[in-house]
DNA sequence: TATAGAAATAGTAATTATTACTATTTTGAG
DNA sequence: CTCAAAATAGTAATAATTACTATTTCTATA
C-alpha cells in the first residue's frame, strides 16, 4: 500500500472522532482540511483501512454503514429510543466468540454484532 | 393489520424455504404463483412481517439484506470461503444475550449477529 | 347483504448508498 | 531523475430500497 495524503487525513479524522462515522460524515470532516477530496476516495480508503483492520466497518440494521476507529475488536449496542450506537467492551466480544467456537467448532475470524434495546439513559423514559 | 392474499403467499414461500432469501428471491418465487405481484409489495410486507416478528431480517456485511422464517431468535454464521450463511442454534443466542445483559445492564430486545469465519466443509480446503 | 372507509396493491418514479470508470496526478524504488 | 504502479477527482453507473398515486381489496357495521 502506497502512502497518500488523503488516506492520512481520513485516518486522522477517524482517530479524533470518538464516535462512529458514516462515509458522508468522514467526507465532510476531511473536506474542511482538504476541500478537493472526493467522496469516492473516502469510500475506497474506508474499505482498504477496514481490510487492513486499521478501522472497523459496522453494518447496522438501520441506515447506512458506520465506521469506527476503536482498534480492538468489539461489538455494538443500538438504543432504539435515542438511536445512539454504543461500543460494548471488548471482553464481551471475546466471551461471545468463545461460546460460538466451543458450541459450533467453527473458526471465527470476525464478528458483526449489533444488539438492539434500550440504554440506561432512556430506560424508564416515555416515548419521545 | 388487514389480511391480504399477497402477504399470505409471501409467508407461505418463507415457510417453505428453509434457507435465507433476499427480497428479490422472494419476489421471484411468489411471482410463480401470482405473476402480477409487485416488488414494492414484497418489500412492504417483508418489513411488516419483520416488525411483527413473523420473520427475521438478517443484515449482512456483504450484499443485501436477507430474510429468514425460522421463528426462534437465532444468530448467523457466514463462511467466507463458500459464502454460505448458516443458522446458529438458538441457545447460543440466549447465552450471548445473557452475557451482554449481565455485563452492561442494558435491556436487549433484539440481536443482529453475523459471525464470519470458515465452516467445517471448507476448513482445510485450499482457496477456490 | 350492501357499503363506506381504511388498508393494501401494482406500477412507476425517486432516493440513496456505494461502486465503476477514466484521465490525470502522486508516490517511491531504482 | 525517471517511470511504472497506485491513488485521486470527478463523473457516471448500479443496485437496493422507498415513495407516490390511482385503483382495488377487505372488513366492520348499518
Amino acid at each position: 500500500m502506497k502512502y497518500s495524503h488523503q488516506r492520512e487525513l481520513i485516518l486522522q479524522v477517524m482517530k479524533q472522532s470518538l464516535g462512529h462515522l458514516t462515509a458522508r460524515q468522514v467526507y465532510q470532516r476531511v473536506k474542511e482540511e482538504l476541500p478537493t477530496i472526493s467522496l469516492g476516495t473516502i469510500y475506497r480508503n474506508l474499505n482498504v483501512l477496514d481490510e487492513q483492520n486499521l478501522i472497523r466497518r459496522i453494518v447496522v440494521p438501520y441506515g447506512c454503514d458506520e465506521f469506527d476507529y476503536n482498534p480492538t475488536e468489539h461489538s455494538h449496542f443500538f438504543c432504539t429510543k435515542c438511536e445512539s450506537l454504543y461500543d460494548l467492551e471488548a471482553h464481551i466480544d471475546q466471551k461471545m466468540k468463545q461460546v460460538v467456537e466451543e458450541t459450533t467448532g467453527y473458526e471465527i475470524t470476525n464478528t458483526n454484532v449489533v444488539f438492539k434495546g434500550v440504554c440506561h439513559k432512556c430506560h424508564g423514559r416515555k416515548e419521545g
